[in-house]
DNA sequence: GCAGTTTGGTTGACATGTCATCGATCGGCT
DNA sequence: AGCCGATCGATGACATGTCAACCAAACTGC
């Protein structure tokens, strides 16, 4: 068929507002989390994300995996993390080279004090603007769209390209 | 007693999904716009916004305001495009404290020669993966979303909350 | 066991973004 | 005209993210 070059009116239209709708939703939960939390985004991920573990703690690589950062921007965060009592590193017990981010109790209380004014934040300017429908469409186009970035073969409706 | 303010299984989906597709698109839209044009999204979006006027240039306010990114980080970031040559600056003729941001031939371009690629990429990467109505349904949620936190009036299905 | 390579993580230099402040206008008001 | 508060943009200090170099421990093959 032809090559596609440019996005049509529909496509632009999602496109934009795809970009304006993420610009304003961060700005803006990032705002409500800072001010009711004292956490960043970046913040609030890291210690989410460690307490969704059992033991509170992951290594620094798994955790900047799960996270899609680089290890390098993961090991400054947590030295900052770190200074402020929210985390506390430790030598892996199994890989002498490694190390494991572990949740202090502060930092448990950090999260477990912002994560219902967050998630509260999320739906009433997102999900709760959404149709179930439309919920459900987001989850799966995103699941469609990061399987083909990862390199995982997933159909659309009848072929890949 | 569960709060109002969980999201259920179908919406925390949509939630993680919506961030992971965001953080591998950002990757892999970059990488690639670095790569083959030599910018960076941030460039990019200045020099596109700035190109899509009739006379190539902006009021730094102006341009500021609709990237949605404070003066200050616009006005650092035309210093450093400007060492460049992408643009340029001048003062503003019907405001003595503006300065207009203008594109350069170099600026021009270097959007042209990265346009065609980028838009490529976003088709690759996000449009081609999504069914026309998913396109659709992307285009109207994201508008509703930025209408609510723009303090726009706008109706979910029936009533707001 | 042990050299060579790979991997996990840290570090420092640098690029980028944020925040508060400042000087210079502009505009409204008298 | 002359003042006053508001706005525009620049700037510097600082926070954060990126990149490449590095060290130490772990793996590999002999």
């Amino acid at each position: 068929m032809d090559e596609p070059g440019w996005l049509d009116a529909q496509e632009d239209r999602a496109w934009r507002g795809y970009r304006r709708m993420r610009r304003l939703l961060d700005l803006e939960l990032a705002r409500e989390l800072m001010q009711d939390a004292g956490l960043s985004e970046p913040d609030y991920d890291v210690l989410s994300d460690l307490s969704e573990t059992p033991e509170q703690r992951l290594r620094l690589s798994e955790l900047a995996d799960r996270m899609l950062w680089s290890r390098s921007r993961l090991s400054h965060h947590i030295s900052r993390m770190q200074q402020r009592g929210l985390v506390t590193r430790e030598v892996c017990a199994t890989d002498g080279r490694g190390s494991v981010v572990v949740l202090t109790p502060a930092g448990r209380q950090a999260v477990e004090a912002a994560a219902p004014g967050h998630a509260a934040a999320v739906r009433r300017h997102l999900i709760d603007r959404l149709t179930p429908a439309e919920v459900a469409a987001l989850g799966t186009l995103s699941q469609r769209v990061i399987d083909h970035l990862t390199g995982r073969p997933t159909a659309r409706s009848e072929a890949e390209d």
